[in-house]
Order: C-alpha cells, then structure tokens, then sequence
DNA sequence: TCAAACAATGTAATCGTTTACATTTCACTT
DNA sequence: AAGTGAAATGTAAACGATTACATTGTTTGA
C-alpha cells in the first residue's frame, strides 16, 4: 500500500549514487566491499524490489519469454507448458501465457499483446504452421520464436525453408506406429481423426498412416473424421464396425480421441482388445491409468518444452542456423493393441453391436 | 530486427505531438476526428506497437496478472489456469506465470520474481495457507491476491480473519462425499491420502471424512498416506484389503490417486466396484474415460479461475471487503462406487489376492 | 616523488510512455 | 468586435532503472 522504496531510496539511505546501488544490484563490476556491504544493508531496511519495468525499458530485454498454445488444460500443452516454465526459471527468465483455442484471430490479438509487453521471444504453437499470418510477421520483424508441436518440413525435405520449431516427426511416428499395429498381424487398419481442417499435425499422421498401408501394400481407407470436442462417438463407432470390411484396428490420432474411443466401445459392449485394437498418439499419463492401459506413440512433451527455450534462448542471443529439433518417440505398449491372430467372426461382433 | 517505431516516430510522421497520439491510441479525450484519422494512419505505416514498458513505468499500472501454482501439467491447476487466463483475456489483463511445486523456498522465490514484473495482484496456490510467508509478506505491503483452492476458514467459523480464496469447502465436500458412501451402504471407509502434510486441502478433506464417520456413528480410522508420486500402491493397498476388518469402499483424497487406485486393484485382480467401491475428489475430466467411469466429488476447477480473477480485479480497484467465495461442489456419479448390500466373503477376497 | 594506470564512485542522459499544465484555436455570446 | 469558455493540441516533467562518461581516490613503477 505505503509507497515501495525505489533505488533512490536506497542510494539515499546508503549515501552512495544510484550508480552505485544499480552495480551493486546487479554486480555488474567491481565496488569496495564495504559500499556494497551498505548497499545491501539499505535495500533489506527498505524492502527494496527492483522494479523490472524501469530496468527493462532501459536495456530493451525482459528475460521474458512469451508462450502461446491452443489451449492450457489441454494435458499435452500443460505439461510443455510446465516443461518450459521451468526451463525458464532455470535461466531466470519468466513466462507470459496466453491461450489461442486454435482460432487464428485470437492467435493474432494474443501474440500482440505478448509482443506489446517486449517479451524477448516467442514459444507457440499454431493450427496451421503452413499458413499462418502471425508467424509471416514474426518472421518480416525478425523476432526470435520456436514452434512446438508444429512441423513446418518433413523429415526427408530438408532443402524447402524451414521455421525453427521442436516436436517429433508426426509423420514417421505415425507410420511406426501403423507398421507396429500391422506386424502384430492386423491388416484393416482404420484412422480416426479429429480437428482434421484445424490441425497441420492431424494431417501429417494420417500421411503417416496412409505411408505404412502402402508400404505393407494394404489399402488404406479415409479416416473418420470426428469433430472438435465429440462427446459421443458410438454412432460413428458402430456405423464402421458393423461394415462389412470392418478394422480390427483403429488408430486414433490423438490420446484424447483414443480414451473417448475406449469409453465408447466398452459402452457398446465391445471389449478392447479383443474385439477390435485400439491406439492412441501422444503418450500422455492418464492413458497409463486406463484399464489396460493405452497403448500409444509417446511424444517427449515436456522435453519438448525444454528444449525449445534452450533453442529459444541460442535464437535471442543471435545463433542463426535454425535447425527444426525433431525429437524421437517412443512407442508405449499398453494393452489396447493385441496380435490379430484369426479373424473374430463377422456375425458374431454385428450381434454384440444389435 | 530493425528499429521498432516509437510514439515518437508516429508523432512525427503525424506531425503531432507524441501527447496527442498517445491521447489518440488510448482515445483518452478528446481530439479531432481528422487527427485521430492522420495518426492512425502513420502508425499502421510504421507498424507502432505501444511499448508497455513505458506505458507501465509511467502509469504503475500492468494490467498483468501474476499466477504461481504448485504445478502446471496438474489436471486441476491446468484447467485453473485456462480459466484464469480465458478471464484475463476478457479484461484486457494479461497473466504471467510460475510454477513452485509444493516447494515453500520456490514460493518465495517465485512470488518474489512476479512482484518485481509489478504485477497488479496475484492469484496463487500454496503449499499451507495457515501457515506461508509468502502470504504474510503480501498481506504485510498490501499487495492484491487471491487463494485458490486453499480454504482458510472452515464454513462455520467465520469470525476469524480470512484470506481472500476461491475454492469449495474441502470439509463439507468430503463430508458430503462419505455421506453418499454411507447412504448406499457402506459402513468400513478407509481414506488413501496423498501428500498429507505438505497439502492443507488433503487435511481438510480427511476432516470432512471423519465427520460424516462420526455422524454416522461409524468408526474412522486414519487414512492409508502415500508419498507424493508414488507408481506403485499395490502393495499398501493388498495390505489394507486382506486385514481382518478391511473397508469396503476407498475415499482417494484426490482423483490422480483414485485412478492410481483403480489401475492397481485391476492389476492385483479385484473388481471396481464389484469387490471395493473407489471414490476420488476433484472432477478431473479424464475421470469420465476410465470404464467405469470415476465417480467423484467435482469442483468447478475453471470457474474457481474465472472467479478468482473477477474477485482479484475488485480488490485491486479497491474493494475492502474481501469475503471468500465457497463455490458449491457436486457429486459425479460414475461407475465405481456400488451400493454395498452383502458382505462379499472375506475367504473369497483373499483367495483373488494370493 | 611523480605520473600513469587503475579502481571506485558520481553525474546525467536515456529508454517509451503518460499526464499535469500551458498554450493555441475556434465557435459563441453580448 | 472583443471577450469567453471549451475544445484541441503542445511542452515538458515524471516513472525507475541502466550506463556512457566524467571524476575522484589509490596504487604502482621507475
């Protein structure tokens, strides 16, 4: 309430220049021990609180890092999230968060506000990292930014130009974890998808999925588009399962859409995996909780969000070569993936369905 | 990369003074139509983006919200934190964040690096409310906050003083809670605990347990701790079930622990809710994916965030009375509690665990 | 011993805004 | 036509730090 005591007051109190406290604060070069030892003792009697607002205008860096993701509760974003907040911490730096939901005119409002508070760099991640406005104007006024999540070229095109960003390559992982679910022996392998339209990533998997079919020369099938936030999927579920070339394994291209899947089924009386396979891609916790638990191809998520303010963090200080960090994934065997063995017969998976 | 245009530059390519264009960008009185049309126009050409460093240092005000909670990828802290910034937004606020995991000397440090940004008030969970220096530094310089999620005054005892909090009341929720336990049948509870001492809501929520044991007439016992991240509870949880007088229902102070719970007593081969009945604390939304789905005592998570910044934005333009808001909590029903009619044959329990 | 080098400190400009106050412009009133 | 507000705009002093430069004090080397 009572007025806050600024380096004045401490200057004042410890009969030195303001000079002098800052050097002392900051101990940016030598001071006698004693002044410093004044400095100090003034500054604790005080209260004293840097004000980071005179500090930062004057040496044009916040060790601010501005962070910008679709959504906060989301559990992928929130633990990048935590992996990038402490990274940050780590380097003294703070973190300003905004959220986008994955609509571009608020992905354009939030990175100006976040540019207006001079934050010295950007972590974010965009629907669609192909396209996208904001990342055109981060790139025109050079302001240092790392994607996350989104990748901007395949693994294999490494002439095309490409934006600094960190995440594990969507399409390799994708096909690795289709060419799993065909040696353990499935052959009909369906793709469920959600955000199709919304998100870069969606599409890259199922260029993923489409990849390993053909490599293993089976066919592969559109997937089954599911919107956005679909509470229910059992309409969609039972219209595919109950085709005459149904799958016997469904790849859902995200752990959310996977889990809504598992809920689904079960409550259509399938069980999982003995009537059809299931697996997921992203590898968050709660999959491990599930009972059995998801099988899934898991993403590095809070390494993710390390590495990107180490990457972030070489940007601001002037490193140029931007090299997109494709980090591994791991395939995490759960229990939602089962050998297919011999065909369960047709008839008797459409009367548990009736 | 290049030079950021200033309010000096638009000025000058205006030809006004920087007053009127700042008067201009934030349309704080009048000026002519013609000149507020010339500004505009030179600062689009330029680019202007206002400085809030400037802005900030000069008018003491923010507009940012500082946020520190225990941890971010938390189900429950992350939506908090979505509906907190979904709020900033709203207001034109924007939030900067840290994390402290439970760690009291990472508050303070924490705290300490939000009051130096000047933020205008802060929205936090800690470790203990009763008992947090953090808590009184700020109460001591009047620095606008809100709890969230830590309660500090039981409903009842409302004489006290009490900090400004959002959350539900912890006693009567578990209270409730246990009620519904006893009302479908069941007389030997047992509470699994997490993280006891270094959680305030954790002791509340075992309060409220005790109470409805003893309205009931019931007899508690203390709860099953277990430390903080623990993987692996099968073995305390084959313990507590194979003992003469093992409880027939499990309240889980929390739902990560609850679905813990499950997974475990699916690998020892027991049936939820079949052979135990498993009750969690929280409404995380991954709670409704698990087959059966967890029932659980919700708490409006991303209205406590909501809620928390209406209430932060009061204080900080002055308002005194600083009452706390108990938000009503309420029940999910899912699939894991079972009215308990017969006594399942103890033999029989004890045979699965071998 | 004296100048030179160096260490410690002070002075004041600066960062980009807002805003109190001063000034100009201009439409009315009498 | 001159005086009078009100409206529009300009001038310059803040806000709280950093930092180039100036100044002072203190060794050191011959």
């Amino acid at each position: 309430m009572g007025k806050v005591a600024t380096i004045k007051d401490v200057a004042q109190l410890a009969g030195v220049s303001v000079a002098t406290v800052s050097r002392v604060v900051n101990s940016t070069c030598a001071v006698r021990r004693q002044t410093a030892d004044a400095v100090f003792a003034a500054a604790k009697s005080l209260g004293f609180r840097p004000n980071l607002m005179g500090r930062n205008l004057r040496s044009t860096r916040t060790r601010t890092i501005g962070v910008m993701l679709p959504m906060l509760n989301h559990p992928v974003f929130a633990e990048c999230l935590q992996g990038i907040e402490t990274a940050a911490q780590d380097n003294n730096h703070v973190v300003a968060v905004s959220s986008s939901g994955y609509r571009p005119e608020s992905e354009e409002r939030s990175s100006e506000v976040l540019l207006q508070q001079r934050v010295d760099g950007l972590i974010l991640t965009v629907a669609d990292a192909a396209c996208s406005p904001v990342l055109d104007k981060l790139d025109a006024e050079g302001i240092p930014y790392v994607l996350v999540f989104n990748q901007v070229a395949a693994g294999t095109n490494s002439s095309t130009y490409t934006r600094p960003s960190v995440c594990v390559d969507n399409l390799l992982a994708a096909r690795d974890l289709v060419k799993y679910l065909i040696e353990i022996g499935h052959t009909d392998i369906h793709m469920v998808a959600g955000q199709f339209r919304q998100s870069d990533r969606s599409r890259q998997r199922f260029a993923g999925y489409r990849d390993a079919m053909n490599d293993a020369g089976l066919v592969w099938r559109a997937p089954l588009e599911l919107p956005f936030n679909t509470a229910d999927t059992r309409g969609e579920l039972k219209d595919l399962l109950q085709a005459k070339n149904r799958p016997t394994a469904l790849f859902c291209s995200n752990d959310q859409l996977a889990m809504t899947v598992l809920r689904d089924l079960y409550l259509l009386g399938l069980r999982v995996p003995e009537d059809v396979s299931v697996v997921g891609f992203d590898g968050v916790q709660v999959g491990q909780w599930m009972t059995p638990a998801l099988t899934t191809m898991m993403q590095p998520t809070a390494d993710i969000g390390r590495i990107a303010v180490d990457y972030l963090l070489r940007i601001i200080a002037g490193e140029k070569n931007s090299i997109p960090a494709l980090l591994p994934h791991t395939l995490r065997e759960g229990g939602t993936a089962q050998r297919h063995v011999s065909q369960v017969s047709h008839s008797n998976l459409k009367r548990k369905l009736q």
